[in-house]
DNA sequence: GCCTAGGTCCCGTCT
DNA sequence: AGACGGGGCCTAGGC
């Protein structure tokens, strides 16, 4: 058995000093049973994240019940008693407890036992170890955000069914339009009867977003002889890109992704509806 | 950088002797980037899952997109390629990949990248990791069988096999039976001769599964020109799909998803045992 | 490839 | 608390 101890600080590594108070990560390999009790205990009370890797079989009881028969699998404890039993394929972990349950460790039989209970619903996951391989506890640090957008897809049907998120009066003729160097987003008309060119952007429209929309809109203004209007649709656009924007006489209307693609989902839910009330 | 060795013996232990043709965990503690990049792509050549833990930024780019900023997380490769970004908190991975993408690992500015890319729909996962903590590698045997019951297929075949749990009289005809778009659960009579149509449910009903039963029983009310009774069976329903369902002419059945599996259990039983002492 | 439906779904949100 | 709907849902099964 060896055990390696980082320190607090980015780089500094303590070796083989258990007892290190700053210590964030320890690996512990081949540990027996006792020594597995133990630091599962020290890693549960300081909520740090752990990793066990061993033979193990597994009981759940609760909403329904389910056996895994014995096998080498990966279990993860995290933090928040989040619990989780993978096999060696597959996404979806083969047993489970969502956050928040409370966790138990013992040895029993030889065996090193993790009890993970939860209440409302009341469940019980039990996962039995007569072999780790290898047993590691952490306190990661990981404060980065994270932002989830909805795709230019999204944004483009959106547009399509409620074509008001551009303006009032906006009628799409087309989409994905090949004009000489490219595809338009959406290609219509305004409540003028003139021609509209949307670009679409999924984030903060720059300068090439804008650039991009000119293209379309000079190519078309071209081959069509007549007036094209240009507007770029996005969440954002940054200062440069505006003033640009401006001084081609190019519009921009502000699109949520997000609200585009709960837009999308309320529009297929009332089509449904409509279907079985009024069928 | 320590590195241990288990051989493929169950508690035979082969230590820093990375040439060991039979080595089944490999565990490298703070590696640098090169080092990591070869034991990733050993690792992935020869489909053994990866356990890797450090510091790393997400990109994600697809049906969404998605960016996570740094911080420490836990990343699992299995041999079948699903990927896994763990942070400390939470029963769901905050970025993955399911099974069945491609995988790459370059160093690429002093980082280690790791890129996973599946089609259709096309979608790629970008790992970044600037500091790796640690870094293992396994050949994971698990031949371990899993059972699961009380599930919506356990009611099903305990309902088929004893149909008055719907009502005296039942006759099951047919399950998983087609119609128009979908499947009806369980198909059947009832003892005056009216066709039943059975929609199974393994927990709270909710307003959904009533809309779904009349669908149901409206495509077969008009395939087949006659009345069609419609029955949900569920443990419970809520009080506004209680009211949709009297409003819809339809009925419920309270159904138990644990007797039922018991009730499977017990019958399985004597299966066996008539088996045996009357062959 | 598409569509349909289930899941120990999990999870946020609202009543 | 229960109820409802969304999810990069994932996964399995049919066509």
């Amino acid at each position: 058995m060896s055990e390696d101890i980082y320190g607090e600080g980015p780089l500094k590594i303590y070796w083989r000093n258990p007892l290190h108070s700053d210590r964030r990560i320890v690996v512990c390999e081949n540990p027996d049973i006792d020594e597995a009790v133990n630091r599962l205990n020290e890693a549960f009370s300081e909520k740090r994240v752990v990793i066990v890797v061993g033979s193990c079989w597994v009981d759940y009881r609760g909403r329904a019940s389910s056996k895994l028969e014995p096998g080498e699998r990966i279990v993860i404890v995290k933090e928040d008693g989040a619990v989780l039993v993978h096999r060696s394929k597959g996404y979806e972990p083969i047993n489970w407890q969502p956050s928040g349950c409370i966790l138990q460790v013992f040895k029993e039989e030889d065996n090193l036992v993790i009890k993970a209970v939860k209440r409302t619903p009341h469940e019980v996951v039990t996962m039995f170890f007569d072999r780790i391989h290898f047993l590691s506890t952490f306190k990661l640090v990981d404060e980065g955000e994270f932002s989830l957008y909805a795709s230019e897809e999204d944004m483009q049907r959106a547009i399509l069914a409620e074509p008001s998120l551009i303006e009032d009066g906006f009628k799409p003729i087309d989409y994905e339009r090949k004009v000489k160097p490219g595809f338009v987003d959406v290609y219509g008309i305004d409540r003028d009867g003139r021609i509209v060119v949307v670009e679409i952007k999924r984030r903060t429209a720059g300068k090439e977003a804008v650039l991009q929309l000119a293209k379309y809109v000079e190519t078309l203004r071209r081959s069509l002889g007549r007036e094209v209007r240009g507007i770029l649709a996005a969440p954002e656009i940054s200062r440069d890109a505006r003033q640009l924007l401006l001084s081609l006489g190019l519009d921009f209307r502000r699109v949520d992704p997000k609200k585009c693609s709960e837009l999308l989902r309320r529009k297929e839910e009332r089509r449904i509806v409509d279907f079985f009330y009024h069928p």
